[in-house]
DNA sequence: GTAATAACTTAGATTTGTCTAACAAAATAT
DNA sequence: ATATTTTGTTAGACAAATCTAAGTTATTAC
């Protein structure tokens, strides 16, 4: 078993790779608060566990293996956010920082458990896909709402790079996963949008909003 | 805040101590699995935070942090078993060891909402009492099974020392909390009993396990 | 295409929790 | 009441995860 200090590298790692496939030793280093040279021997060590790619003044990749580990890490935390959010009554700004302890906990029965009071769930509640038992997880495909035209109407469907501040925000706007929106205008000035839904006709959108936010066409 | 392991310390040392009010090295660590060096140097250790009374040679006790500190720990243990039990279908058997991992999250949130969604219960789902805010607790005036008399008519109130594996043989014997008892009968030569409830009319149980069940006299 | 800057690595120290080996005190047994 | 055994303590080593300081390689700028 991995200590939980290595699970939140394998963690860190597949998130921060989720695009590119790979990640510095520098973003790695900042995204977990921790100095590079601690990044830089744990990396060693988790290439001797066969679970990241390590070469000299390269950039970090995860193993088949490696994946696979960080995979289910991330399908307990979501199954968790899930389980907080849908059994519990918590909102969905608040189960973070609850699933990133719970994550770590060694006990399949448990998870099994959430797993099955909410009958199998796909998708966590900021609309991400909770990786399957083999730690494997697929994007359904979605689009960025800033790359919607005026007229499209579409359906909320996911959050990204989800801050509490930010899911806050989004319940002060009463803007949930599900909800129907109407894309009524496009500023261009600064990409911002005007969008209407439920009975709110003219609230306007930030670019860096729209951006965060992924739709599903009708 | 206190590490893992400390907090492991202070619950055994609270555990340990429910009688006598101290635990000698060789006590905790054995209770513990680590060595008596280990112990030692914890316990100076949990003493310069004033947790716990140190002296040389002198078994441990807490301090009154400390205690407070440990009361509070097996608090969200043993709300959380009633969680585990009462609203995720687990066996009573099933749960100590999930309790173990979740008791040293750092959430007064979760903590929370579990206890509101159990309707602030006072025991755990093996009777034992649940400790208030404060770390405080009291057991209810029960007394042992072993000690009442032919033709008491008893309720099985809680399950002391209770491993998975005497859960389990609970089970079997479709013994719960709460079962109304009749004491039938009492074996002089090895202190064994026999007793009814439900449809059984002549359960034995032996002396070892009526000392492990604490009843209410009606 | 060299100089300056940024990114990465190595070396060595620190903290936490553990161990073994050796020693000291207390308890027990005769 | 002394010898033996049990219990507790000290000293020193080690692994994990972190740091700082110093050195090395890549990248960027001009």
């Amino acid at each position: 078993m991995h200590s939980f200090t290595e699970e939140n590298y394998l963690k860190s790692l597949f998130n921060l790779a989720a695009d590119k496939g790979e990640v510095s030793a520098k973003e790695l280093s900042e995204h977990l608060g921790t100095k590079m040279p601690t990044v830089n021997s744990m990396m060693k060590k988790l290439a001797e566990k066969k679970l990241v790619h390590y070469e000299s003044y390269k950039p970090f990749r995860l193993t088949e293996k490696g994946r696979k580990e960080a995979g289910l890490i991330i399908r307990k935390h979501r199954l968790t956010e899930m389980f907080l959010v849908q059994k519990m009554g918590f909102g969905w700004e608040e189960v973070h920082e609850i699933a990133e302890q719970i994550e770590h906990l060694h006990s399949p029965l448990f998870f099994e458990k959430i797993d099955s009071i909410l009958g199998y769930p796909k998708i966590d509640p900021h609309g991400s896909p909770i990786p399957d038992k083999n730690g494997k997880m697929e994007w359904m495909q979605y689009e960025k709402l800033s790359s919607c035209k005026v007229g499209d109407i579409v359906k909320l469907a996911a959050v990204i790079h989800s801050t509490d501040d930010f899911l806050k925000f989004l319940n002060t706007r009463e803007l949930q996963l599900g909800q129907k929106i109407k894309i009524k205008g496009l500023e261009k000035f600064d990409g911002s949008m005007v969008i209407s839904y439920n009975k709110k006709t003219a609230e306007s959108l930030s670019l860096t909003v729209c951006e965060r936010l992924l739709v599903e066409k009708q």
